[in-house]
DNA sequence: ACCTGAACACCGTTCAAGT
DNA sequence: ACCTGAACACCGTTCAAGT
């Protein structure tokens, strides 16, 4: 008796071997098993053949990941339509950091390997638009841009790898135990530190941020 | 003739299977070779044993790297002593963000490893001192704590891997492309967006996020 | 030209077995 | 108890060779 051929039914339709076909199922996988299963071997496993012919679609993979991410960056929708601009900005910069939430490695990820894919542009021109409303100038909008995603992807990727609870819980007991002779100011402060609903924090931080960029001065250049 | 047995001058004293031995041997293979080759195998052979030895002194990797970051915190130096407390505090933060882009994996690798060793809690402590000569209310300045060091590792971490220079580049071009019709906040601000020098965005960051946290009220807690 | 099998040069972590 | 050899289960990337 021969041996039966393997089943192929796991997946409908075999994804072309092309650049959106590789980013496609890369966004599958991580959607299903997380960032950390989205590797080069494993794809060419999906794709029925060999990791090597990857490289003919994608430089590597911080180059994957950007573009998996700009991919996902199509999914958080249009700024909310009502509220002032105040309002409006948090509203988009809370749901990207919510976004980056959901896949704190590739928010990791997306620190080091920079996206620069339409979505990703879509996101700087709204960011723009709403500081321009609130009359926030040009230069100051432009270089604020900066600080308001990094925060927004920083906050999330210090979620990456199954650790950082247990290290919050670590830093805690630390600066709740320093002795007030040797760090007066983290012992005044040790209640504080660490308090606060998740989401006032994340809130507190977005608009510290934009006080921040509206009243600083960016100066002039000299040449 | 019987096999030579191989030299062993290479290490003038091969540190002890201790934690602070490993940390010391981690230190020194990171300022030779770079955080990439501070792995557990390489540290093993470094201290003539196999990797599962080191298990017993240190949780994982990441642990191993928080520990090395607390390390070389000890070398930045206290907070200058000369100025208002605005620019001491941008200071230190400048100091810190330096050293972390000397070492960019390590900054990256801190972003999710939380350091919570005693020279990371000196320098919350010197944040906090200067947060408060400046008249900051203790909610604000706690929080703001987390803003302020957030910045300098993400802002060094985002320097790790070789491909960052490129990806600069790539965005760049990605901006000045960019279609005044879909995106005409980008376009009247595409010579702005990635302009100045890098020490004075560093600089007018840091500005804009003191200046941020000195104005934004924290909510009152709800029970 | 386009594609890929096989190899190169590694990883972190666990665990059974030794001392 | 403390320590570790060897194994498990993987990686990314390159390159010579095939079609």
């Amino acid at each position: 008796m021969p041996a039966t051929p393997r089943s192929r039914r796991e997946r409908p339709a075999k994804p072309a071997l092309t650049r959106e076909g590789i980013v496609a199922v890369a966004v599958e996988i991580l959607r299903a098993e997380g960032l950390p299963k989205v590797t080069m071997r494993r794809l060419a496993q999906e794709l029925d053949t060999g990791p090597a012919s990857l490289y003919v679609y994608v430089r590597n993979t911080a180059e994957l990941h950007a573009a998996v991410l700009d991919e996902l960056l199509g999914s958080i929708g249009p700024a909310p339509a009502a509220g002032g601009w105040r309002e409006r900005l948090e509203g988009v910069l809370v749901a990207y950091t919510r976004m980056l939430l959901e896949y704190p490695s590739l928010a990791r990820s997306a620190l080091t390997a920079w996206p620069s894919g339409p979505h990703y542009l879509d996101l700087i021109e709204t960011l723009l638009g709403l500081l321009d409303e609130g009359g926030v100038p040009r230069e100051r909008a432009a270089w604020g841009v900066d600080l308001l995603l990094q925060r927004a992807t920083a906050t999330a990727a210090e979620h990456a790898g199954e650790a950082s609870r247990e290290d919050w819980d670590t830093l805690g007991q630390a600066l709740s135990q320093v002795s007030d002779r040797t760090h007066p100011h983290i012992a005044a402060a040790s209640g504080v530190l660490l308090s606060g609903a998740p989401e006032a924090r994340v809130s507190w931080a977005f608009q510290a941020l934009i006080n921040g960029i509206e009243r600083t001065a960016v100066p002039e250049p000299r040449d």
